[in-house]
DNA sequence: TCGAAATGATACCAACCAGTACGGCAGCGA
DNA sequence: TCGCTGCCGTACTGGTTGGTATCATTTCGA
């Protein structure tokens, strides 16, 4: 498939050199192919672009689908679904997408939208859903579950991977970016749980 | 100053249109100045880029220096502090250089090191301060307060700001933001407060 | 008033840009 | 063998880029 090769490309040359950074004829010549055929699939560099967090969104989107168990105990659920979390976001793919799309959010906003539609909001939406269902058996205080998921997500990434997507190397220990975890797991518990 | 002319001109044409969508030329036409003139000042548009993040995050690095009273309870406190952060992180100056800075990460990782070290990271540390103080007196369950801070700050940015980052408009609600740092209060001191 | 320094206007450079035009080459079904 | 489709290579356009060179003008202290 040439199209795919051609968003491959792009994807690369995009997260290396930025959209207004990187140029058509060089996606071309990354794949060994002619300007002529990328323009008979993308009929302009802004198409490229959007089949481009298009593909990524559609690949990564579901990547956060961890199945989330109703009878095991909270704490273990959320670890485990906060240890996944934060290493699929602190991997390249998603985090050069980030930082793409933050830094293009003003001139490209529909990029913006779908990529929050299509991945952080479909996640926290599931997530929410595991909540409310704890909350209903009363293993979590009664609240808006949606809030309650995204202080969890906050807690998560309130630490080393601010750092990740400054691009600052102490952003990528896995092992300390685990401990951000087990300490939001902890907070959110004192919080959200209800006493025994 | 002429100096400062050129810097005012190109954050705002940095801002709208990114680092690679920025021309010098641009930059020298909006202050009605003349090429030769932007080229005795910055060397290289590098240099300006460099100039622009330094003058932005030297001019609101200590935006944040709020004071952090000891007598008044921790909650009110957090609450004053949280509601000034937010403010000022949507507002328009703070937003697009975070933006910015995110976007360009990977291709000027040492500004995105200076912009955390004089912006979040010494905010940080004040409140780190602030809450070390609360820990001692008994006040906040005893713990890192670094971590106590990273985690307030998360929570506090953990809804709506996400969207403002994004440049969603849901994300400018100011009322509703209030909300979200109501809530980050709320749950920050179920976790740290000790009980009365 | 004088003269140096700072600034401006403009033309220019080589390189590059997104996008187009056109001719040729390989495969492939009929 | 024919014609079609998909692809490639390259040269081209009109425009823009960061950066330089040249010279005129303004500013301002002495």
């Amino acid at each position: 498939m040439r199209r795919k090769a051609f968003i491959d490309a792009a994807r690369e040359l995009f997260f290396a050199n930025g959209y207004a950074g990187t140029t058509m004829s060089s996606i071309a010549g990354k794949v060994g192919g002619s300007k002529t055929t990328l323009w008979t699939y993308f009929p302009s560099k802004e198409d490229l672009f959007a089949a481009v967090v298009d593909d990524i969104v559609s690949q990564y989107g579901d990547a956060l689908a961890i199945d989330l168990p109703l009878d095991k105990p909270s704490a273990d659920v959320l670890r485990d679904f906060g240890n996944i979390l934060i290493s699929k976001l602190t991997a390249t793919p998603l985090l050069s997408l980030y930082r793409l799309v933050v830094g293009e959010a003003e001139r490209f906003p529909h990029l913006a939208e779908t990529f929050y539609d299509r991945g952080p909001r479909r996640g926290k939406a599931r997530a929410a859903a595991w909540v409310a269902e704890k909350m209903a058996r009363g293993e979590l205080r009664s609240g808006d579950p949606m809030r309650a998921v995204q202080q969890f997500a906050g807690l998560c990434q309130a630490g080393l991977y601010q750092f990740a997507v400054l691009g600052m190397s102490e952003g990528r220990d896995l092992s300390r970016l685990r401990d951000d975890v087990d300490a939001a797991v902890d907070t959110f518990c004192r919080a959200w749980q209800t006493q025994a």
